[in-house]
RNA sequence: GGGCGAGUAGCUCAAUUGGAUAGAGCACCGGCCUUCUAAGCCGGGGGUUGUGGGUUCGAUUCCCGCCUCGCCUACCA
């Protein structure tokens, strides 16, 4: 409503500048004034004017408020300053039509879009980091979805990596495992209840020591690693079948833990299929067709094809900045010494990278390599089914790939990587898709010095002195996904235990588990991408202040107003309709009202520019300022006392639009409103 | 060496992407439960936005230099 109001306001400014000044397509930066009193928006336009008109800005702004007139849903414009434009809304109406229509308006162009995110290796428990990758992506998918675009989701699942290996090696080697012991394990631990993953989590992390813990076995134990890795790649042997077997196992563990805080997922792309179908064979055609990969012949890279790095001289990328710059002379393309800084693609004994077989994926993943993975369903879902990629696959499945835009949720520090395939898509000629490529970026969480201390790790003096410590999976370093949901749901039990008695156990555990999803998400939601989170016990746990509670109790407090006025809040929004609350907007004492209904209804410009950034901070953040607002007016308003009965309309409708914006908000961000709490 | 990111209140983070008096939460101090849920509310203290320049009506934001910190930069896989 905010946002179609401001698009309004900003088209008839444009107008304006066009019959005035003869300006056609300057954009009109719209803002909300530091304070209410100035107004709803402000634009600071005639500033920006004044040097090409040669005249104050003042005059400016005077010019195009008189060319304006009036404008619906306006009561006034008005210049304020040296030179700013305000503008009021017409609260009233404005309030009638947000209470009549809470429609997300549909998007000018959907797309068909596939989100990538989680994609854990599958050697050990997910840990807190892994939640902040998972729950980034899975909101920013509510995100694209809430706004009508249609949307793939996919975890990609690296089994045939080294990772795999360490743990297939911990097995074999140091426990002395076969095939058939290994499922006699993994029987076990089903039995106790013991998580497999879990057990990995100590096993991987006693293998990575185990490599060097002798310097005369080293030599060995690397070789061993490395058959181990092969024997995998290859398939059709037991080593083969006990990586399958321990990592589909940790797979299915960690959709189990994402599940608990509500990510569900529609595919799971695997590395041994694109290793098994070929896929690379199909991508190394286009690439070396057309010029992406060259032979090296000199140097320290001589017999591997490789390509020009991402962002270095002479790559695609650069090559279009200087063309819209000022026109640079062409350079012969001489190469008189070979690029050493070259991205290695194929090694001299013909291997190819992993950057390689990402190049080849992404191609899958835009519909551009010619070919298909087969398909079997994998994991259910309420009203869900998960698919797996597959050598032979089922008959009847769902398309997927083909995407107009993918967004990769992988940390900062894949950005190297992730650069070279865009930079290969865009040498492929592919301009549209590299465009369209987004590697949603962020930054890791990390253990506070105190946090590691509390969880009896050795942290050397000068990790004490950093302000985090990075986690580490190989040294076993860092808190697994479930034991902080478990020690959340713990927290919030214990709570709604003591202050719900009368509630049934199964209302006590599903309040308690919304409200430790929802601190979990909003924790994790609630710092912009690229600020590292340094992870502490007692941030995380806390219910009060900034946190998910906070705003699933102010939602809360509007439900029970409804409960005791014997009413709903779709009632009191439909009973505004006909009834002029504007008397009761403004002046002394009515701001607070209007406030509530003026963040409300910027909920639709929050979920724009969240997309526009790919930033679901802000959502979290508008949130956390409507349910403040709110909290101001049920402390100033009380409701069911109100005698007035237009006002009393008014406070309800008030409630009511909280509670709607609020639990869409919500909902967006992952978070369920209880009744109670 | 090169690339990316960061430096804002005691701590953890924001700042509508160049706008009006830089805001929240935590912590600390004081107050509010016999009117709709106190996981709440009100009040208070707390800032030379790392530093030096530049661009302009206007800079936490953009440009340059410097300082500090983190990550990335292997024919490992």
């Amino acid at each position: 409503m905010y946002l179609r109001q401001q698009k309004q306001l900003a088209e008839r400014i444009r107008a304006a500048l066009r019959s005035l000044y003869q300006i056609a397509d300057e954009t009109v930066v719209l803002e909300q004034p530091p304070e209410l009193a100035f107004g709803e928006y402000a634009t600071p336009i005639a500033f920006e004017l004044a040097r090409r008109l040669r005249k104050p800005p003042r005059k400016i702004a005077e010019e195009i408020v008189a060319a304006l007139g009036s404008v619906p849903g306006f009561a006034s414009l008005e210049l304020a300053g040296a030179g700013y434009i305000n503008a009021r809304l017409d609260r009233g109406s404005f309030v009638q039509s947000f209470a009549a229509s809470a429609e997300v308006p549909a998007p000018d162009r959907p797309i068909h879009a596939l989100v990538e995110h989680t994609s854990i290796n599958p050697n050990k428990a997910a840990h807190i980091g892994h939640l902040r990758n998972a729950i980034l992506g899975d909101t920013f998918v509510r995100l694209l979805r809430a706004a009508g675009h249609k949307v793939d989701v996919q975890n990609y699942i690296d089994n045939t990596g080294v990772q795999v290996a360490d743990v297939v090696v911990g097995l074999m080697h140091l426990e002395d495992l076969t095939l058939a012991s290994v499922e006699e394990l993994m029987d076990e631990l089903a039995e106790d209840g013991e998580r497999i993953d879990f057990y990995c989590w100590d096993l991987y992390a006693r293998v990575s020591q185990w490599y060097d813990a002798d310097p005369a076995e080293a030599p060995a134990r690397r070789k061993l690693r490395l058959d181990t890795l092969h024997a995998i790649e290859a398939g059709g042997n037991d080593t083969a079948h006990i990586a399958e077997l321990v990592s589909t196992a940790i797979l299915r563990r960690h959709l189990e833990t994402m599940l608990r805080i509500d990510i569900e997922y529609d595919l799971l792309p695997r590395e041994s299929e694109i290793l098994h179908l070929h896929f690379w064979d199909l991508a190394f055609e286009q690439l070396k067709a057309k010029g992406v990969l060259y032979l090296e012949t000199e140097g320290r890279n001589k017999g591997c094809w490789v390509m020009k790095r991402a962002g270095s001289e002479g790559s695609t990328s650069l090559e279009e900045e200087s063309r819209s710059g000022s026109p640079v002379p062409p350079v012969p393309p001489v190469r008189p010494a070979p690029d050493e800084d070259a991205k290695v693609i194929v090694r001299s004994n013909g291997t190819v990278t992993y950057v390689g077989k990402d190049i080849a994926y992404h191609l899958w993943k835009f519909g551009l390599l010619g070919r298909d993975f087969a398909y079997r369903r994998f994991f259910s879902y309420r009203d869900r089914e998960c698919w797996i990629s597959a050598v032979t696959g089922e008959p009847d499945h769902p398309h997927f790939g083909g995407a107009q835009a993918i967004y990769n949720v992988i940390d900062s520090r894949q950005s190297d990587p992730q650069a070279n395939v865009i930079e290969a898509l865009r040498g492929l000629g592919y301009t549209e898709q590299a465009a369209h490529y987004t590697h949603f970026s962020y930054e890791m969480v990390a253990l506070t010095p105190r946090c590691a201390l509390e969880l009896g790790y050795d942290v050397s003096p000068e990790d004490q002195a950093r302000p985090y410590i990075e986690v580490s999976g190989r040294k076993g370093f860092g808190v697994k996904a479930d034991d902080l949901i478990d020690k959340l749901v713990a927290a919030t039990r214990a709570e709604v235990d003591s202050r719900h008695p009368e509630l049934s156990e199964a209302e006590r555990d599903a309040t308690a588990h919304a409200i430790a999803v929802g601190a979990l998400r909003y924790f994790m939601l609630r710092f912009t991408r690229n600020s590292v989170i340094a992870f502490d016990f007692k941030d995380a746990l806390s219910f009060e202040g900034e946190t998910g509670p906070y705003l699933q109790y102010a939602v809360v407090r509007t439900r029970s107003i409804f409960r005791k006025a014997g009413s709903t809040p779709e009632e009191a929004l439909a009973a505004l309709s006909g009834v002029d609350v504007a008397p009761y907007l403004s002046g002394p004492g009515a701001e607070g009202i209007w406030e509530v209904w003026l963040r409300a209804a910027k909920t639709t410009l929050l979920l724009d520019q969240c997309i526009q950034t790919a930033e679901p901070a802000y959502l979290a953040k508008h949130a956390f300022q409507l349910a403040q607002d709110f909290s101001n007016f049920y402390r100033l308003h009380h409701i069911l006392s109100e005698e007035d009965p237009v006002r009393k309309k008014l406070l309800l409708a008030t409630a009511a639009v909280t509670q709607r914006e609020l639990i869409r908000s919500l909902a967006w961000l992952g978070i369920g409103a209880p009744e109670v709490m």
